[in-house]
DNA sequence: CTATGTAAGATATAATGTATCTTTTACGAT
DNA sequence: ATCGTAAAAGATACATTATATCTTACATAG
C-alpha cells in the first residue's frame, strides 16, 4: 500500500515545499523517501542505517535528526513518543493540514496506523480533561494495542 | 495533597504486598516512598537521586530501575511512555484493580493528572480502533496538554 | 567575486536503558 | 546454630537515543 503511492507522495511534498518556500534538499529526501518505503515506523538510527545501505556517501545519524526535526516542523512525519520512532505522516498527499494525528501501534508487531478519532471521541476527552483541570489537550494520541492478525494468531 | 495520605498509602500497600505474598523490602519502600511524596512524575534517575539525599547507603540507579519493574507488576507505580518517568498510581489505598490508567500531562510544568476517562470515551475510541483494524486497545492513555494554571498565565 | 545564510558534517557528551555477572541477604531445612 | 538455596542488591559494561557545539560546504544575493 505504502509503496505504490510513494512516489506520487514525494512529489506531492516536493510540490508543498515549493509553495512554502522551503528546500526539500537530497539528505531530507533520502530520509523521507526511506520513512515512505518503509513498513513501519523506524529509530533515527535504523533510517540513517537504511540511507546508508549501496550507498557510498553515508548519511550521518546526527543529520537524520536534524533532518526529522525539520520534516516534523513540516508534519511530513510524527514521532511516536512511546516508541521513539518515526514515521511518515499518513496524508502527505492531502491538500488540509493535519495538526491533529492519532496513533494506533501493535503491541505485537509494532504496526502503526494514523487514524483519525471522531470529533465526539476528542470532545468527550475534552470533558473530562476539563473536569480534572486541564484547559487543553493535545490531538496526538498514541494508543497501544492489537492489531487484528496479531490478536487472532 | 499526596504528602497527607502517603502514610496512609504506605501502609495500605504494605498490607497489600501482605496479601500476595510478596515483600516490600526497604529498597522498594524507598523507591515507593520518594514518587509517593513526589508532586510530579520522576525519572529513575531523579528517583535515585532523592532517596540518596542524606542516606549514607547509596540507591544506586540500577536498583532503581529493578524496583520500579517490580512495583508496576504490582501496579503501585505507573511509566508515562511519553515523558520516560513514573509516577505512583493515585489509587494506591482503593481495594480494586486498576488496570486502566489514563493520564493528563501538562507540556508547561509536568503536572500530571490520572483520571478516569468514562467507558463511553473508551467505547468510542475501541469503535475507531476496530475499523482500522485493531482489535484490542490498552486503557493506558498519555494525554498532553496544558494545565488551567499554566494556560491563564 | 565576496559576503551571507542554510545545510551538512564532525565531535563530544548527556540521558536513558539493557545485559550480565558477582555478592549479599533472607530464610527454611537439617 | 549452620548450611544451602533462592531472591535481592550491587557492580560493571555497554547499547541506545538524543542534544550541543563548532566547523565546513555550498548556493545565492549583493
Amino acid at each position: 500500500m505504502r509503496t505504490v503511492n510513494s512516489e506520487k507522495a514525494m512529489s506531492d511534498v516536493e510540490q508543498k515545499c515549493a509553495d512554502r518556500g522551503i528546500k526539500l534538499t537530497r539528505r531530507r529526501k533520502e530520509v523521507l523517501r526511506t520513512l515512505v518505503l518503509a513498513e513501519s515506523a523506524m529509530s533515527a538510527y535504523e533510517i540513517a542505517e537504511r540511507c546508508n545501505v549501496g550507498s557510498d556517501d553515508p548519511m550521518p545519524a546526527m543529520s537524520v535528526y536534524r533532518i526529522l526535526d525539520f520534516l516534523r516542523d513540516q508534519q511530513f512525519v510524527h514521532r511516536l513518543e512511546t516508541a521513539n520512532k518515526y514515521i511518515s505522516c499518513s496524508h502527505l498527499s492531502c491538500g488540509h493540514d493535519h495538526a491533529q494525528s492519532q496513533f494506533l501501534i501493535c503491541n505485537e508487531c509494532r504496526k502503526v496506523e494514523e487514524i483519525d478519532f471522531s470529533s465526539e471521541a476528542f470532545s468527550v476527552m475534552e470533558k473530562a480533561a476539563s473536569a480534572a483541570g486541564f484547559s487543553s489537550i493535545s490531538p496526538q494520541l498514541e494508543v497501544r494495542g492489537l492489531c487484528d492478525s496479531c490478536e487472532t494468531s
